[in-house]
Formats: structure tokens, C-alpha cells, sequence
DNA sequence: AAGTGGTCTAGACCACATA
DNA sequence: ATGTGGTCTAGACCACTTT
């Protein structure tokens, strides 16, 4: 126990946590080892439930820890982060007459599954919106479904189609698509010319953290993928939100790419 | 007041903080306008300081609202966010003879500033360490600072260079370097053939929150770019870290990428 | 001076996990 | 049965902002 001295001008909660973040940094708990009790820090820092529930709850906001109800609170440990590579959408389907998705999961060797949770028509929401360029809240064909890893969800994504493309098509129908949208577009007779990907960091809301089952402390990023014909019209927006915590995304360039 | 009947399962502050953030999505809290101050909640909720103060907590953690000392809780605004494009390192500064940072900052109309923080050798960190291909705790040359927009911190950034490239360089010199690191290796015979960007999101440390000025429940953003010349040896590893409310990140492509 | 958020004590009870 | 985290009440004081 050490810095939480006298006369010291940050609140005691606020000590006890910066010495905790810095004996694990030390080292003096490593991954998945289980922190002081509550009532041992009631203990060690002569204080009461409430502000030792108050650190544990801190430290677990910055995502350093995590709580199990009955058993204790432990110091999180960092899964190795599937890797996704972007602008990838199209070179790796072509090859395998698959989803993207379980492309990638069957290379790393995990078993891909998904749970259609909508299918049908709606109001496209306003971020997508913009990125169809269509006015927020116009009509077009919605599916949102959550796929997992090994039965961990991984991904909750949600795709807009303008009817122009999706009006009585299979993207209509509620069951899964074996060769996965991009497929069926093109043989829809479109055909993907260009696309943008666009990234943004959050922190979940209350569904995205229960449908992906996200501990306190953990940010989601969101990505909007949008694919364009060769007139630059919008084909689709899918917009994917992933777990934090279980993936990193990836982009290479080479000398090709500057001189363009 | 509404969902806090009676018989609900979920706890009291759960209950009142599913209310406000509901209320929050119809728009009866625009954004920047007060929620009710916790002695209003403690009246309209029959609780106590303790609850309602957690309930608040809960909003912030989440990103929706954020609190003013001495004023009040207000629903946080979603600033237009700064894009960053990748792979566009040596292309944008190509033109400019700048560094990337500035170029994009003026092109957006902003005031590039930055406070350097650290020039010198030291340890290399295990996961830059990986991507520069050399053992953790190897000495490196390391630039550190905080890039800042019209005098808002915007990035927190730290490059490492091996000493075969940097010994007795310029990128030792705690001045700033008026071109750009870039640029500076280029001048001292190397050359960028190919790179990755790679990305994931986190909860800032406290100290990234400090520097960053983050408010509590924004993620950050890691970008570790890393450039290789032409024989594949890493020439740098660039490490930054982004307010996440205050940028989003985008990539192109089109169908020469795919069909290379 | 009055209102706001921030912190803390003291103590109680509930819900879950484990031996 | 015991130990763990989760929640809550009641009340006090502090620090900051605004009028």
C-alpha cells in the first residue's frame, strides 16, 4: 500500500484506484489474477463499501478490469485481436463464393454462425442515409444480424439495400444467403466498382453491449462500408459494428498506391 | 416519469437511467440542454444522492451526457469528426513539404500546433517493439508529442526509429523538424516502398485521458503505422493515439485494388 | 447566497458462487 | 455457510459556478 499517504489532494477513491492501476502495471497482478475484495480494501485503505465500489467500478470503466458477481474482480487479459483488412470485401469473396465473414473466420480457423435478428423493410437511419444518399428515414430493405465466432458474437451488422436493387429479390426474404448479399447482388447483374470504408470509435449502447455481449469498458468500432457501381451509384451501406475488444483492422499500401 | 412503476426487476438506478436515456433518443433532451440536477432526480425518482449520482455516472460512462462542475449534466453533442484517410502518408506530404498532420489540419481550414513531449532514446514498447522487429526494451531513437488543432489536442503521437537510420540524425534533435520525419529520412537516402496501418480501439489510459483532455466515456483510437523500404526493413514505427469523438477514419478502393 | 456536481461514512440487505 | 460483488438509504461536507 503506498501513495495513499496524508495531505494528499486527490480523493481517496481516486488514490486507492492509481495504486491499484500502478501495482498492475508492476506487475503485482497479472492477467486473470483476482484483485483485493471489496472488504479487503475496506481493510487495507480503512474506508467504506461504497468508495471501495466506487474504484472497482472505475478501473473497470477504463476497461484494466473486470467483475464476476460472486467471485470476484480480476485484471482483464488481452485475447490476441482478429485481424480485418479492409477493402477487402470483394478480393476475398470472389474466390470462395462465401460471405466475407466466414471467409475470414474459416482462415483463422474458428467456426462462423450468425442469428438473423431482421429482415424486411424500413427507414434507413440517418448515418446510412447520407452514405445512400437518401433522405433519413426512407424506405429500403434492412438486414441486421449478429454473427458470432465459436458462438462468441463478434459482429452486429446491419446492411441497406435501396429498393432500386433489393425490391422482390431474395435480400427480401428472412433466410440466411448462402453465397452472402455481395454475391447475390452481382448476380443481380450489378456490379461493385468502388467503395469507401469509414471508421469511428464508441463507446456501445445498451443493445450493441448486450447483443455482444460486452463488458463494462469495452468500445465497439463502428465501420460503414459502402460499395458503388460504375454510374457512382450507391449499391449498398452495410454498417458493422465489432466488439472492441476482439479486433484490430488492417490497411497495407505500397509504392503503387502513392504515384497513382 | 415513466418505467419506474413498480415490480420491475431492474435495479432503481438502471430503471431511472434507461428512462433518461430514452427520453434523451425521443429528443426530449436536445443536445447541450441540462438533464434535471441530481437533487431534481432524487425528488422525481424518490431516491437518494448516492442513486442518482451512479445514474449520472452510467450516462457518462456510456458518452451520452457529460458533467459540468458547479453547473450541470448536459447531453454531449456529437461534433462533425475529422477525417482521416489512410495509406495517405507519403502521398499527402509528397506535395507539401510538411508534415502529414499539418497538411490535413490546413486543408480542413484548422491551426496545426504541436508541444513536443519527449525526444530522445529509449526503451522501445513490446507491441511497436513487434512491428520494428526488434526485442522489447531495445534502444530506439523516440519522438513523442501531442498534435493539437486550433489548439485542441487532437493526437497523441510517438515514433520510433531504429539507430541504424537515426544516429546522429536530426530525429535526435529535440527541435521540431520543420518538414516532417518523413521527408527527413527520405533526405538521408532512404526510401518508403510499403507500409500498414493498424488500428483498434481502447478506453484511454489516464494518463492519454489527461493529455487528450478526454471526457470520461471517449475511446480512443491506436494507429500503429509502420514503413518499410524497398529490402522490407522497418524504417519507423509510428504510434498515435486519437480522440475518438473527435475523428473517424476512411479508405477507399476500387476495382484495380481488387483485381491486382 | 443558492444551486450544482463530487465525495465519503455507516450500515443494511440482496444475489450469486463455491466449498 | 461463507465470501463475493451489487444496490440502496440517510445524511454530511466539500468545491465550483452563477446570480
Amino acid at each position: 500500500m503506498a501513495g495513499t499517504d496524508a495531505s494528499d489532494r486527490r480523493p481517496l477513491s481516486r488514490r486507492i484506484a492509481d495504486d491499484l492501476r500502478a501495482q498492475i502495471a508492476r506487475g503485482d497482478f497479472t492477467p486473470g489474477a483476482p484483485l483485493p475484495s471489496e472488504r479487503e480494501l475496506i481493510e487495507l485503505y480503512k474506508t467504506t463499501k461504497a468508495t471501495a465500489s466506487k474504484v472497482i467500478g472505475m478501473l473497470v470503466a477504463e476497461g484494466l478490469v473486470y467483475t464476476e458477481f460472486g467471485r470476484g474482480t480480476f485484471v482483464r487479459s488481452r485475447p490476441p485481436l482478429r485481424r480485418i483488412s479492409a477493402a477487402r470485401r470483394h478480393a476475398a469473396h470472389r474466390d470462395a463464393g462465401k460471405p466475407v465473414f466466414d471467409v475470414q473466420a474459416i482462415e483463422q480457423g474458428q467456426v462462423p454462425t450468425r442469428e438473423i435478428l431482421f429482415v424486411g423493410r424500413g427507414a434507413v437511419p440517418s448515418h446510412s442515409a447520407t452514405w445512400l444518399r437518401v433522405a433519413t428515414g426512407t424506405e429500403v430493405v434492412i438486414r441486421r444480424r449478429l454473427q458470432l465466432l465459436d458462438g462468441d458474437p463478434a459482429v452486429l451488422s446491419t446492411s441497406y439495400y435501396p429498393l432500386w436493387i433489393a425490391d422482390g429479390t431474395l435480400l427480401e426474404s428472412p433466410d440466411a444467403i448462402p453465397e452472402g448479399p455481395d454475391e447475390l447482388i452481382e448476380k443481380l447483374g450489378h456490379r461493385f466498382s468502388h467503395g469507401i470504408e469509414v471508421f469511428r470509435a464508441e463507446m456501445p449502447s445498451q443493445e450493441e453491449a448486450q447483443l455482444l455481449r460486452l463488458r463494462p469498458g469495452i468500445p465497439v468500432v463502428h465501420m460503414w462500408d459502402v460499395d458503388y457501381d460504375e454510374q457512382d451509384r450507391p449499391l449498398q451501406v452495410a454498417h458493422d459494428i465489432y466488439a472492441g475488444d476482439r479486433h484490430e483492422f488492417s490497411y497495407e499500401w505500397n509504392e503503387e498506391d502513392i504515384r497513382r
